[in-house]
DNA sequence: AGTAGTTTGGTACTTTAGTATGACCTCTAA
DNA sequence: TTAGAGGTCATACTAAAGTACCAAACTACT
């Protein structure tokens, strides 16, 4: 937050210097209009498209990173966090298992577990209520 | 592609247009230089902004939205669209048939034939699927 | 009016998911 | 050393999920 009100104000005081020195260059005649206007049409085409980016980033599907404080906050251990992220990418508990080389008894365990903390009925439940957290 | 075009050229004969107005304007003193700059500001910065939501649409899907196109693509039915979106809200298709009023056996159906749509084996893989095409 | 696609719903079945409980092992901190 | 936490695995069970059919009704378009 700090960051940002840091990145407007500087915006803003290059800004008036830019509208300044345009202002003066022009009524002491030592540089074109012409000139000017280009170099505060490019300027401002260029803050245009910084503005709509950042706009774009922060109301966007782009993430923002992993609550990881959250993760210990609900207690979940580091193998039952492996099974979320597999719960994730939409694999079935023997299909968990086989890639983490444990037994389709040790997912279940693990996965009911998940749903307990995560306070979910259901493994997609669950998929909802860790992406509302930001833990995947 | 014609479209895009006739609005380039539009616009490039606009932007012409203003830099001599404001030119003969600043130059027989009717209007303030800080004006001329501001508007021209304005106009830029709108441009810009323009300009970036453009290219965000061109290369491949909008960063903010859903790919419609590749929902109908997939051939998906809006039906089949509803009981998908109520899966990824963690939803079992007993509370879907509930929310949507319909029976449990018509979702399933829905279900399966969205399995077979998104070459999904369960309802999380059809989530996982359905996110990397960016229709939900 | 007929065809194609969607929507709805059913039965019967298999598979997967989830619960409950108990057991055993390992590591760590009191 | 012993209590606690995490991890592993098993059995037995219930509950969902998913498959494979079938059939009727309701569009929309030709």
């Amino acid at each position: 937050m700090k960051k940002t009100i840091l990145v407007f104000s500087l915006l803003i005081f290059a800004i008036l210097l830019l509208f300044q020195i345009s202002k003066y260059a022009v009524l002491s005649g030592s540089l074109k209009i012409e000139i000017i206007i280009g170099v505060i049409a490019i300027v401002f085409l260029i803050i245009g498209i910084y503005i709509n980016k950042k706009s774009l980033h922060k109301n966007g599907v782009s993430s923002v990173g992993i609550d990881y404080k959250k993760i210990s906050e609900l207690e979940i251990t580091a193998r039952e966090y492996e099974v979320l992220q597999a719960i994730s990418e939409g694999l079935s508990n023997k299909e968990i298992g086989n890639k983490l080389c444990l037994s389709e008894s040790t997912i279940k365990t693990h996965v009911s577990n998940l749903l307990v903390k995560l306070n979910a009925k259901r493994r997609t439940q669950a998929l909802q209520i860790a992406k509302s957290y930001k833990i995947i």
